[in-house]
DNA sequence: ATTCAGCCCGAACAAAATTCGGGAGCATTG
DNA sequence: CAATGCTCCCGAATTTTGTTCGGGCTGAAT
């Protein structure tokens, strides 16, 4: 009932307006859609079937409110490196449909370079956080190595 | 009007209708206050007060869409670590106000280990990766040494 | 036992989302 | 050149949602 359904079609005609729909809405992803409309200078029922259709073929992919990861009870967050000790394809997709269901997990990345992976999580404490690369990683053997590293601050991008 | 006026006290009192209030929203930052209200089993007034009083103490920070980078034109992201030539707090704290201002900043990460910052950036192509890394970090005498990682995918985590 | 504070609810009101029919611009075509 | 079909946009009507407000319940302190 929301999703992308396309097989991600390459972005042929974004114009500025879809481009001003983006940017408002990844700044505020409640602005109302009239609102949205005035600040981009369309009507409001033009800017709802931009805002549609954006989502509709992926552009948008969701929205999600931003907590304090304190509130949850989950105040630790790291940036952990993990070098594969494989890199066939069915090793790295396992590894990274697997690595986005684990309990914690912010997000994923598949990077170049001497290491394959960082993974953001977040843990309750120090104790919860050795446990997941303990309970996660290290027994996982497509792992070969793991370097672990303690966010002491986030801060959001504005550019 | 809108974001978190209070010094951040402890979170003191959450309840489980607030954590799955949280949830939720995270999961979905556009459900209605009456669906929200619904599967956390209050009634919509109520949720609405609840939502509005996690948004007050900082609990939620934002609601943001996200988008495809592609979509705007960045297809590109990478990590950059980055290592200080120093580490009193001013030069620190500097360093992490300016990266947030930086274009196509998405996070900035201040870790613990032998890096300082690891940043996660967009970019148009890898002309633009290279002049942001030369123009804004290279330059900045508090950079000692910097490390980028070409981000091949990345997915959001659900835990 | 009474008072009081805090919380929750549900109905009324206001605001927003959404639908739908029609009109303007434009390229193709007879 | 005129006609056709297409796409996109708009604005009013309808439905859904957000929001406010007064009252009732529970539990603790007096």
């Amino acid at each position: 009932m929301s999703s992308s359904p396309n097989p991600a079609p390459p972005y042929a005609s974004l114009d500025d307006t879809d481009r001003a729909i983006l940017a408002e809405l990844a700044a505020d992803g409640r602005l109302p859609n009239n609102a949205l409309a005035e600040r981009v200078g369309v009507a409001p029922s033009t800017c709802l079937a931009r805002t549609r259709a954006l989502h509709g073929c992926g552009a948008i992919r969701g929205f999600h409110a931003e907590v304090d990861p304190a509130a949850m009870g989950l105040p630790l967050q790291a940036l952990i490196s993990v070098r594969l000790s494989a890199h066939d394809r069915a090793v790295v997709a396992a590894f990274r449909a697997r690595s986005v269901r684990l309990p914690g997990m912010v997000a994923v990345f598949h990077v170049a370079g001497a290491d394959d992976y960082v993974l953001h999580v977040r843990a309750a404490s120090a104790d919860a956080l050795r446990d997941f690369v303990l309970d996660h990683l290290a027994v996982d053997p497509a792992v070969q190595h793991t370097q672990t590293s303690l966010i002491f601050e986030q801060a959001r991008g504005l550019g």
